[in-house]
DNA sequence: TATTATTAAATTGTACACAATTTAATTTTA
DNA sequence: TAAAATTAAATTGTGTACAATTTAATAATA
């Protein structure tokens, strides 16, 4: 085959419909975070916040595939709106660990509609999403 | 069921692993770009170049789902690189036509390699690949 | 235990990404 | 055809992303 004429055409490409699609959906999910103003890297913070409570800004990272230049100044947001309190670990200063507020798990309620109403916009069977879903975190896990 | 209870995990999320793959696989691409002296984003744009020859900002928009606030400086970088050549268009001057370069169409060769090093660095049988490929554009066009 | 190595966050710098606005050109319409 | 509407890029402003470096704390080791 001819390794010139069609590897490098944008429709051949695994990643590049991966990178748009997950771009479009987080557009898609902007008008509802707008509501209850957060961005969606906040948002999905927040999902870990709801459910753990309390993590350090390394683990945080792990889940959210996200460095701390990323995370430092996103959490210092949360902070501001009083979603979440940074603290340093008083058994090994290196660790912050970040604790959910009060306020912050009340915004829960206000988030529990939005994953549902954003997948209302695009139709997709629960099989494909199923399927989706599999294939996504075996390529996450094969690349660690 | 208690709509508290699930939906706001990470793990029940479709967007989620679909955002941290797109970008765990755009990280992929870093090391042998660098190579070419290209961003994931200009590598993109390039393939589309490679392909047309030529476009409008608008029409290339459309294929890459980016608009003018990303795609003007991203444009401006290329030209200066001397890959591609900006210049209104003489009927509507609204317009502004990109066209590459033989310098442009010279990187090409320089590209070929690149998706199949990125491929060989996760596990995926091409029937995975196939159905992922199908279910994607098929979100993608969904939103339209 | 003093030195070295490692680790975790923060910082720095570059490059998107996109909503909203502005500017300029072209079309539409009153 | 003059005014209004539309269109295409560019600009502005905010918020990621992430590599590379720095800083500070802790752990390992000579």
């Amino acid at each position: 085959m001819d390794k010139n004429s069609d590897t490098l055409k944008l429709e051949n490409q695994l990643c590049f419909p991966l990178y748009a699609c997950s771009k479009e959906i987080v557009r898609r999910y902007k008008p509802y975070l707008d509501k209850i103003d957060l961005t969606y890297t906040q948002y999905i913070t927040m999902m870990v916040m709801w459910e753990v409570k309390q993590i350090n800004v390394k683990e945080l990272g792990e889940k959210l595939y996200l460095d701390s230049g990323t995370l430092t100044p996103l959490l210092k947001k949360l902070e501001s709106k009083d979603y979440v309190k940074r603290e340093r670990s008083k058994h090994d200063e290196r660790n912050l660990i970040v604790t959910i507020t009060e306020k912050g798990e009340a915004l829960k309620s206000k988030a529990v509609d939005i994953p549902e109403k954003v997948s209302a916009c695009m139709t997709l069977s629960e099989e494909k999403a199923q399927a989706l879903y599999s294939v996504l975190y075996e390529i996450l896990d094969s690349m660690e």
